[in-house]
Formats: C-alpha cells, structure tokens, sequence
DNA sequence: TATACATATGAACATATATTCATATTATAA
DNA sequence: TTATAATATGAATATATGTTCATATGTATA
C-alpha cells in the first residue's frame, strides 16, 4: 500500500559528499588527519613524522584546506595546521576505530 | 608535562579505512548506495532508476560486494542487491544529511 | 534443444589522482 | 641588501579509476 517517493540525491550534495569522502580515501591524507586529532603541527613537523617529503605534505593540505577539513595559522616562517571540521574528524575516528576492532 | 604517545596508524587499518571511504568517493557508487537505503533491488532497476548502463551498474555492485557493503540474493535470472554494513550506511546518511543542511 | 532475458566479465580508453622535482614565494635574521 | 629557512606552487609522470563496448555466463521457458 505504502508508495515509494524515492527522493533522489541532488547535484551539489552529491558532489559535496563525494569529495569529502574522496579526502578520506587516501592513505596520506588519512595519516596526516589522524595526526591533526592530536594537536596542530606545521608543515615540516607532520612531514617528518610521517616520513613525506614536504611538497606532497603541503600538496594534501591544499587540498584539506580547500574543503575546509583543516585550517591554518602563521607564526613567523613556519605554517601550523589543525583540525576544522568535527564531524569529518569524528566519522574518521569511528571509522578507525571499526576498522581496528575487527 | 604530558608525554606525546602518538600511535601510527598500521597498515592493515588504513588499508581498510582509505578502501572504504574510496567507496563513498565516487558519486555513482553513493546514488546507489542511497537507493538501497530503501529497498533491496535488481541491477537492472537500479540502472533504470538512475539512468546508468547495466555493465557500469553491474561493475560498482561488484566493488561494493567485494567490500561487503552490500549483498546479493538470486531469483531467478534476476539478481537482488541490498545493504550489508550498517555502520557504513549511518555513516553516508549522516554525511548527507550534514551536507544538505549547510 | 534453441531462444530470450538478466547479469557478469574483460579489454580498451579517457580522465583523475598522488607523488616528485624544480622553483617561486614569504618571512626572518645577519 | 643578502642569505637562509619554511612553505607553496606548477609541471611532469606514473598509476588508478570510471565508463563503455562487446561478449560470456547463468537461468528460465518454448
């Protein structure tokens, strides 16, 4: 009896979720927010703390700070970077979380 | 005075993590996805619903069933694909959700 | 058996993506 | 100013990915 009002998924959402997805699909990426839940870090300490050379590091922050997962502040030369968005963060976290215990 | 006990992420995790978020990145693969929020449904409906050729629908339930987000049951020439990872789908409506208020 | 229908599969291709290299920009200190 | 350090940027490249096409596989029916 019940009918189906299947509402389908508009562009711009679409789009927005997918690249926030997209941010978390990659290995790097995953690491250097993983990193972020901790404290903000400049570029050349999360750089060495994973082991990246620094132009990858500041290519992925690019790419986090244009979807706003991160954002950042200056203090002389050097560029500290943090987490800017909870929910994101937390969906990673969960996420890690589910992978671990399994 | 707090030590810093930061704990890598292992490789096996973030393996996982990234493959299932890879999932979620590609707009095609969370249209349907979102249809079976719903219902259970053939490959064939699904393509029709979403104007999308069958090998193409057919090649993502593949990447989706190979990750265990979804699962299949046969009827006859007819296959029915639905949901198979809870904690994935809250996730995807949770993110759609965030996007469509915003 | 032969035919039709639903789905799966592999190859091919165009596009997207991650990483590196070289270099530019920005800020500080000598 | 010059030199040095931290970060950003653009080009190049190798690899990954999404889609389509043609065809194979599986299932039911005549």
């Amino acid at each position: 009896m019940s009918e189906n009002h299947y509402q389908p998924l508009d562009e711009e959402t679409l789009f927005l979720v997918s690249q926030t997805f997209k941010a978390l699909s990659d290995p790097t990426r995953i690491r250097i927010l993983h990193l972020l839940f901790e404290c903000e870090l400049s570029v050349s300490m999360i750089a060495e703390a994973l082991h990246l050379n620094q132009s990858n590091v500041s290519h992925q922050l690019r790419f986090l700070k244009n979807l706003r997962l991160v954002k950042y502040r200056r203090e002389g030369k050097t560029v500290f970077y943090s987490q800017d968005d909870e929910h994101v963060m937390r969906i990673l976290q969960q996420s890690i979380d589910h992978a671990t215990h399994h």
